[in-house]
Formats: C-alpha cells, structure tokens, sequence
RNA sequence: GCGCCCGUAGCUCAGUUGGAUAGAGCGCGUGCCUCCGGAGCACGAGGUCACAGGUUCGAAUCCUGUCGGGCGCACCA
C-alpha cells in the first residue's frame, strides 16, 4: 500500500534515534487541512521516552527521509501529530494500481486461504423467511465476501432444524387445517402455526394426496404430512433467499444428526468426559464448569433429546469437517445458547472461543412512521419477500447491512422507496452510473482506459485529490470490517465515497466551470481525469460486490421490484 | 433477580480499536440552479456523547456504579 514508504521511512528514523522499529500507525486525517496521512507515534512515544511529544515530532520531522518516500512536505501539528502531504505524483499512483488490477481491486490475502465456515439464515421449516432472517442472510452474506476478499476460503452453510418437536407442531397444524378441508373440525395444539400459508399446505395437501389422511391417525399418516409440508416450505425459503441473491454452498439437515448416528455418538462421547451426570431422570451436562450459567439437560426424562445436544454435535462436525474457523450469523434472541454449545464443544476439547457469532438485534418496520407490523400470509411479522417486493433488492439489502448488527435497527419503507440520491443505496448506484455517462459521453469504453495511460501528477485540484485519497482507502477498509465482522463499515465507506464523488462531479459542472469537468478541452488533463473516474467506478463496483448489489451502467426510471 | 446488547443533533444512525474543533443522512433555514443524467448544488442552525465517579499527556470510546430501553434466562428451537 501507498502508506508504506512513509512507515519504512519512519522506520529508518526510530531506529537511528536508538528506540528500534515502533508499531507504527498510518491514518488518514479526517480533516484534510491536516494533510493527506497522519501518524501519532510522537505521542506514543512520549510515554516511553518520558519526553513531551511535541518535541520528539518535531526531531521526526527534521530527520526524515522526505523524497525517497513521496513526501511533499511534513508538518507537527497539535501536541504532537505528523502530517504529511504526498506529492501529487506519488498520491495520484494508486489510481493507476486501481485500473490495474480492476476487479481484484481491494483483494487481499492475509489468510492464506484459510477455511472458515459461515452459517446463517438457518431457520426452521415451519413457516415463510421473515424480517429477522432477510438482516441476517444480507448481514452473512457480505460477512461471508468480505472474509473472501481478505483471503480466506469460504463455506456459506444453512442448517435445517428440521427435526424436533417445532416440527411436529407443524405438523399437527396442517394436519388440523387439512381435516377442515373435510369437514372435520379439530383445535391447532399450542404453541402451533396460525397463519394462511398453513391454509395453503393443508390445500396442497389435499390435492396431493386427497382425504387419504382424513381417517389415517398412523404414525406414518403424520410423518407423511410433516415430510410434506416441511418439503413445501423448505422449497419457499430456498427460493425466497435465490430472489434474494443469497446463494450456499450446503444445506445441513439436522435430522441427518440422528439418521446417522452423530448425536448418539456426541453422547457417548461427552459420557467419557466425565461431565456428564443423571438427575432426576435426565442426562446433565456441567456446562458451569466452563462458565455457562447452569448445567444443561442433554436427554430428556422421556429418552429424547433436548436440542442442545444435536446443536454440539453439529459444531462438532464442523470442526471434523476441518472448518477451525466458524462464524454463526444468529439472532440475538438465540444469545443464550452461545455459552452452553461453546461449553459442550469445550467438554470435547474444542477450543474456548469456538464457534465464533455474529448476533443482531431485532428489526421494526415503519411507514408514515408508524410500525408496521403484520402479515396475513405469515400471522406473524411481514415476510422477508414482501418486503424486497415492494422496496428492490438491492435496497433491501443495503438498509439491512448498513447498521451494524448489534443495534436494534428501524427498516423506514418511506425511505427505501425515495429513488433519489436520499437514498444512500442509489446515491451510490447514481455515482457508479454518471462514471458510466461521462465514458459514453467521451466515447470511450471504461475497460480501454488504462493503467500508467495518463500523467496523474496533473491532478491537482482539491476536489480530486479529496476523491483520490477516499479511493486508496479501500482496501484497509475492507480488512477492518473483516476483522470487526462488521459490513456496515462497507457501507459507510462507499457512501462517504459517492458523496466525495459528487461534490467532485458537481464542481466540474460544464456549464459553471467548465476547467473542472472530466471532458475538459485540454486532452492530458481529460484523460488524467478519466482515470480518476475508471477508477472510482471500479472501487463502487467492487464494494457494491462484496454487499451483493448490482452496479447499473444506467439507472431506471424506476426501482426495479424483482422480487416476483 | 441474573446474563447479553444498546443509550451520541428533532428523527435514523456513524465514530477508523484511546487522539486534533464529536460526524453523516433525513428534516429545518438561507441563497443559487435545469446541468457530463433525475426533487439537483452551496452554505447554515442544531450536542452536558443518559448520569456519576475512576484510569492518563488525552475518554463518546477502557473500568466501576446508577438510571432508561431491547432480548434471553425450559426436560421449547
């Protein structure tokens, strides 16, 4: 990276001042009167050499290696910071890295190809995707791309818990709808399913299959019922979630767990540990010894298993599987099983942070301001499709990625649908598509602008050196929202970016000022300038990848609702 | 009662891992404007960072406590 000269020159400078090499901090200042890189080791070298920063700044200053390493000129600012000012050359170079590498712009890698597995969405067969799941499949899915565009080698997994007692209610439900069918009257259990599409399954139901079922109470009448519906469903989610763009690698079936013996054999195993003991007619697993809050019931007094059993034999296998990093994308309503499967997994001598998770907090939706709160359809919250129906895709996803995950965050439907600039999802599309404008206007082909094409030192004005320095920070913005697991720091990153982008748009209005445009008369500047916009287009297409949004060379008259 | 998350502009939210004068969008106010593509552009007002202590050169950020909100505390998932 661009910042690198400066460290080594820094380098060189602590050491011949007798401290050695320093953990040295590069920033970009958010003022820009402060220069375009800024670094604070004066300060925190104050600490150690018991000296005032200011001092020690101003002694870096004066022995630093100043060409070697591009730098225009240093100033000691405050108590103490190092500002630098790159020479134009040298700050307009990254420009020509951007064209050059185009799509792999922005990819680096720090792990070598390291396995990680991301599990998200993961709901339960019994009833359409809804609000709650629609954040978490837009939240893990650009966690899963920012982790593959720093180096890692991904698997997007989905876990069907579709086995255990929620399913038996399913069941039972549509069995109570499909009797109503004909003419049967029967009470849906408690704790079952109310909402129309339970309707829909019973009438499916009964066109499949007729009123075969109607007199068949047989264990094997049900289970037929529940494969049914849970199948029915299953297809629903999946192709809710293919609309969406979200796409896995595997789907797990918890009900594999026990046709193959895995949850058997995670019982025997923890049996050896040890940890394992019998009260009152159930099977207990201490978890308190590895800090849970109370020990947790593993086998029923009945011979069933509690859920939390399958659950550490499923982690389990993933980490059989070779997957010794694994992030679960979950609701925060689910925080309580964090410490009881990490303290399982630990009994079997996991490791003590494993599986690493993501939780969000809970969602609400407002129109007019008002909440929004029902869906016939689902009985419960509005549906993750009658959503992305109304309001796009691609904005659907963008609002839900651009709060960070552990804030409650408010879906307001008024401004997902403004399609103007408002819109911080089509301020971005707008920026990525005039690049495309100004190309077609210039008739010249974005791909053909290329890297070294131009003399960069010619790009001198604030406006674009602003939008220069906003661009080189991409790639350590995409580390830092990887290692914070953090996709809203994405969107943060490119709408600053859009913004930087149409101020620099806007000052070169022709019709004002003309000497600022792209397509000014002058052919060096013009094409020093259309690499500066191949180069933003390719930095806004590459993020909007990574959130799973498209980057339109033309924007619509309307947003496109391809959710039907 | 216990645990986790959150309290930042009227509203919705950021805040680069402890740094310079706390930022953005919406809304509001003022002045431009029909342009290389849209209700656009420029500028402005608006804050006791919930509260109280502590840690240090320096705190919205870290520690402790208090208040307020959400979620979870099953032999349900």
């Amino acid at each position: 990276m661009l910042h690198e000269p400066i460290k080594t020159a820094l380098n060189a400078v602590t050491i011949e001042m007798g401290i050695g090499e320093v953990e040295i901090d590069l920033e970009r200042p958010r003022n820009p009167s402060h220069g375009d890189v800024t670094c604070n080791i004066a300060l925190v070298l104050s600490g150690k050499l018991g000296r005032p920063s200011r001092d020690i700044a101003v002694e870096i200053a004066a022995s630093i290696e100043k060409d070697t390493a591009g730098i225009a000129s240093i100033e000691v600012a405050g108590p103490g910071f190092l500002n630098f000012r790159l020479s134009a050359v040298t700050a307009a170079s990254i420009l020509d890295e951007i064209v050059a590498k185009n799509e792999g712009f922005g990819r680096q890698n720090i792990r070598e190809g390291a396995h990680v597995m991301v599990e998200f969405v993961s709901a339960n067969p019994t009833g359409p995707l809804h609000l709650g799941h629609g954040r978490q499949a837009a939240l893990g899915d650009a966690l899963a791309s920012l982790l593959e565009w720093t180096g890692w080698q991904v698997h997007r997994e989905y876990y069907y818990n579709d086995a255990g007692t929620q399913i038996d209610k399913l069941a039972q439900s549509v069995r109570v709808r499909y009797l109503a069918l004909f003419g049967r009257q029967e009470e849906i259990p408690e704790g079952g399913y109310h909402g129309e599409y339970i309707n829909e399954l019973a009438e499916s139901l009964a066109e499949e299959f007729g009123d075969q079922f109607v007199l068949d109470e047989s264990k094997k009448a049900v289970e037929q019922i529940r494969n049914f519906s849970v199948r029915c469903l299953r297809e629903e989610q999946d192709s809710d979630l293919d609309d969406f763009g979200v796409h896995f690698d595997e789907y797990y079936l918890e009900s594999s767990l026990h046709d193959n013996g895995r949850v058997n054999s995670t019982l025997e195993a923890l049996k050896q540990t040890g940890f394992v003991y019998v009260h009152e007619g159930a099977t207990w697993l201490k978890t308190t010894a590895f800090g849970d809050q109370k020990d947790r019931v593993m086998v029923r007094k009945n011979g069933l298993p509690t859920y939390f059993l399958p659950d550490v034999a499923y982690h389990m296998h993933k980490w059989t599987r070779g997957y010794e990093r694994v992030i679960n994308v979950q609701g925060s309503d689910h925080h309580g099983t964090v410490d009881r499967v990490r303290s399982g997994l630990q009994a079997l001598g996991l490791p003590k942070g494993y599986p690493e998770y993501v939780l969000h907090q809970m969602v609400r939706v407002v129109r007019d301001g008002s909440e929004v709160k029902f869906s016939k359809r689902a009985g419960t919250s509005i549906t993750l499709r009658e959503l992305y129906t109304e309001v796009g895709t691609d904005v659907t996803r963008y609002f839900f990625q651009m709060r960070k995950p552990d804030a409650q965050m408010v879906f307001d439907l008024d401004a997902a649908l403004d399609y103007s600039d408002k819109n911080p999802m089509y301020k971005i599309q707008y920026a990525h598509a005039r690049m495309h404008s100004i190309f077609a206007k210039a008739q010249v082909m974005p791909e053909e602008i290329e890297s070294g094409s131009a003399d960069l030192s010619l790009l001198t004005e604030d406006y674009e050196r602003q939008l220069i320095n906003q661009l080189r920070d991409f790639p350590s913005v995409l580390t830092r929202a990887a290692e914070n697991c953090a996709p809203h720091i994405v969107c943060e990153y490119l709408e600053q970016t859009a913004s930087t982008a149409n101020t620099w748009y806007h000052a070169g209005n022709p019709s004002r000022n003309p000497s600022l445009a792209v397509l000014v008369d002058d052919s060096k500047i013009r094409s020093a300038r259309l690499v500066l916009a191949r180069s933003l287009q390719i930095v806004l297409q590459n993020g909007l990848a990574i959130l799973g949004i498209t980057a339109p060379k033309r924007m619509m008259q309307e947003p496109a609702n391809d959710g039907t």
